[in-house]
DNA sequence: AGCACGCCGACT
DNA sequence: GTCGGCGTGCTC
């Protein structure tokens, strides 16, 4: 313990120089925003910098925390001496520093949880470096001198093996260690004993994580279409500027947003910077994952489930300057690349850039603030913008650029609706494939052509209720009907993931009339096995697809003409490129059309959008049905259409007099607990606070709830929720800020904060 | 988040 | 009379 007062605030060096007493701003990875104050041991002081995480006694324990700078000026009269310094280097530099310092402030959490939150796991962790051994087969041989060693290890079997193995190699290609002695069946005391007879050699180092090509040209780059160059010449432009601001690159499908990317990314590389890539999520099938590793040298493709070693030296090279375009999912917005000119957002408007775990915070926006603290220019790109960008950008604050026209003679598929309860009225009941569908499906068919089917609802049935009484099935823990599963005849809850067998009789009345109701992917494949015999179905959703790989090697036996139909959930929605693919049906376009959301429609038209350009993708054309019961509203409308502008007009309208987002700005807080009372308690307990905070604010802040959230539990915990509305983020930060310590756990009952929240359920 | 301190019910 | 429940408050 050292006292802040005139004695000990001076301290001598060993060269005799009397320095002031420094102390450290340090914050813990806890649900609390606040600095502590420590004192800089004279042994520590050379050592530390900002961003380095530090031991330090916190209670009656020691524990890590993140120094965040360093005065001379300590809050407190009592400061402890830090007991340690855990990183040669900061983990986090200035910039990281204040984006995380920012994050805290939005999304209301700790700024310790916030940088946390952006260091990989393994980093922190300080995974060792990973060293590989690699095996040479040393000076160029004669196929003579090869053959002689081979005969002197005759008795050597294994040795022979491996000798043979690195002689079948082209010259001086090196192999790792692991690899050969899985091929050959070798030891690593076998190596060693061959690098001692000088018959191979050896090298250890650490792997590289960059995909360094070493040599071996980079492809070049595509001529540019006439639409692409003046895009082009625009994006140029701005890079020249002082402040290159954010372009919404507003392209429908096949326009080739992605050659753009890839050639602003060559131009920025010219400059000397570095360039992020955001993708909704990495995926080994990727088509542009793959051509930007093709296209650039020092390449690093962030993977979040990746091997430990393998991704802290990735961190390190991309950190060190060894790396100039980084692409991955959400998390990567944090990659700590020196110099940043250009961060990419591909497909802007989904929701996976969004974090549903705190801080929860959205890439897009943590873009456009690294953007602005390094100078950088922002590319939004999308065939559907978000109305949150497109807002922006019709109101100046981005320039948007648009392709409209797909790239040589491919044409946009013909969207047909089919009105399902006109269907109904028709085939005197409901059938889950119309007519339409059928009819164009037979025609594909027996062209040989392909058909891709969306079903946004795996499994059998959704829905199992009793005729008699009325009794929906639903999860003991949740508030949630339970899905059939056919194949492994369950029922399976989607939120807990809580498993049954499936009732014969009525467990509320006991009556025989159990009735499966409504239809997921499953089903759909019994219903199209049965309608179209002899063709192959590839049914593809989460279940079918559960095994590491399998998604590939679907996707690939399907690229090869293996199957003819192809159905699924989401994960089919989204990047696939089957020029044979000349028929598209959605299956219903209605489960995203009716959740409780004001983003629903949004959704429904970005879906129906993204399904359609999943054909007319080769010379054959393509066609679209989407099936629905609301066949007349506009988000289906507009999509069948392509009519975006058209969409965004109507959306806005709808949402500017409600003061829903792009207007007005959100939050939600989420309360849960196991017991139903206090959880509803404690919600009323909050919202009548923000009510009073809402009232002195004239009505700019409106409070909606508290209500039960629309799924009232899951996983045994009751979950009410409340919005908070107003015309500007500020009101709402100052709200948060006036209640935020009444928000801490009570009576087993936690509050969540959701800034800008997109899951309302 | 942890952890200590503190104040009221049901146990030896 | 004590053991332990978890409500409140603090951590440089
Ligand atoms: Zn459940
Ligand atoms: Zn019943």
């Amino acid at each position: 313990m050292s006292i802040a007062d005139k004695s000990s605030k001076l301290q001598d060096t060993p060269t005799g120089q009397t320095l002031q007493q420094l102390f450290a701003e340090v914050v813990f990875n806890i649900p609390l925003n606040k600095l502590f104050h420590y004192s800089v041991p004279p042994d520590l002081r050379e050592l530390l910098t900002p961003g380095m995480r530090v031991k330090a006694p916190f209670g009656n324990k020691v524990i890590t925390g993140f120094c965040v700078g360093l005065t001379t000026i300590p809050s407190v009269y009592k400061t402890k001496d830090l007991m340690g310094i855990l990183d040669a280097f900061p983990l986090a530099d200035e910039t990281m520093l204040r984006i995380t310092k920012w994050l805290s402030s939005y999304y209301c959490c700790g700024w310790g949880e916030a940088i946390h939150a952006v260091i990989p796991p393994v980093v922190r962790r300080g995974a060792k470096e990973k060293i590989d051994i690699f095996v040479t087969c040393g000076k160029p041989l004669t196929a003579f001198e090869k053959e002689t060693i081979l005969q002197s290890k005759k008795r050597a079997i294994k040795q022979a093996k491996v000798m043979e193995f690195l002689f079948n190699q082209a010259q001086n290609t090196e192999i790792r260690a692991k690899e050969l002695m899985k091929a050959t069946g070798g030891t690593m005391s076998m190596l060693r004993q061959l690098e001692r007879e000088n018959l191979l050699q050896l090298e250890e180092r650490q792997a590289d994580a960059v995909n360094a090509q070493k040599g071996g040209a980079p492809v070049q780059h595509l001529a540019l279409s006439e639409e692409q160059q003046a895009a082009f010449t625009l994006i140029k432009e701005k890079l020249a500027e002082p402040s290159q601001g954010i372009i919404l690159l507003h392209g429908i499908t096949g326009s080739g947003k992605t050659e753009l990317y890839l050639q602003t990314i060559a131009k920025l590389l010219e400059q000397g910077r570095k360039a992020l890539f955001l993708v909704p999520e990495i995926s080994l099938t990727s088509q542009s994952i793959q051509r930007i590793k093709e296209r650039f040298n020092n390449v690093a493709v962030l993977h979040s489930h990746l091997q430990g070693a393998f991704h802290h030296a990735q961190w390190k090279d991309i950190k060190e300057g060894r790396v100039d375009v980084v692409v991955g999912a959400r998390s990567s917005i944090f990659a700590p690349l020196k110099d940043v000119g250009l961060i990419i957002l591909d497909e802007e408007h989904e929701n996976t850039y969004k974090q549903e775990n705190s801080p929860r915070y959205n890439a897009r926006d943590i873009a456009i603030l690294r953007a602005t603290y390094e100078n950088a220019m922002v590319i939004l790109g999308t065939a559907t913008p978000s109305l949150e960008s497109y807002y922006e950008a019709e109101k100046g604050n981005y320039t948007k650029i648009v392709l409209s026209k797909r790239i040589g003679t491919l044409q946009l598929p013909q969207v047909e609706i089919v009105d399902m309860l006109e269907e109904v009225r028709k085939k005197r009941g409901y059938h889950v494939v119309s007519q339409r569908l059928e009819y164009y499906m037979k025609q594909a068919l027996s062209r040989r052509e392909q058909v891709i089917l969306f079903l946004n609802r795996r499994g059998f049935t959704p829905y199992i209720h009793c005729k008699r009484c009325g009794f929906v099935l639903k999860c003991h823990r949740c508030d949630i009907p339970l899905t059939f599963h056919k194949k492994l005849n369950i029922v399976l809850c989607h939120y807990c993931h809580a498993e049954a067998i499936p009732p014969e009789s009525c467990p509320d009345c006991m009556a025989n009339y159990i009735n499966y109701r409504g239809f997921g992917t499953e089903k759909i494949e019994e219903v199209i096995a049965k309608k179209f015999p002899g063709y192959n179905i590839l049914r593809m959703d989460s279940d079918s697809m559960r095994s590491h790989g399998s998604h590939e090697k679907a996707l690939k036996a399907f690229g090869e003409g293996e199957f003819q139909i192809l159905l699924g959930t989401q994960m089919i929605a989204k990047g696939l490129d089957f020029p044979n693919v000349t028929l598209v049906g959605v299956i219903s376009a209605d489960t995203m059309l009716n959740l409780p959301d004001f983003r629903a429609g949004e959704r429904t038209f970005q879906l129906i959008s993204q399904v359609a350009g999943r054909t007319g993708r080769g010379q054959k054309g393509g066609r679209v049905i989407v099936q629905s019961f609301n066949p007349r509203h506009y988000s289906i409308t507009y999509a069948a259409a392509h009519d975006y502008e058209g969409f965004a007009k109507k959306e806005l309208e709808y949402r500017r007099p409600l003061n829903y987002p792009p207007f007005g700005r959100m939050a939600r807080i989420i309360f849960r607990g196991a017991s139903e009372k206090n959880t509803e308690e404690k919600a009323s307990v909050i919202a009548g606070k923000l009510k009073e905070i809402a009232k002195e604010s004239n009505n700019q802040l409106q409070i909606l709830g508290p209500s039960p959230a629309p799924v009232m539990k899951i996983n045994n915990l009751f979950r009410w929720h409340l919005l908070l509305k107003a015309k500007d983020h500020q009101r709402i930060h100052d709200a948060l800020l006036c209640v935020a310590d009444t928000l801490k756990p009570t009576k087993g009952v936690q509050s969540l904060v959701d800034v800008d929240p997109y899951m309302m359920l």
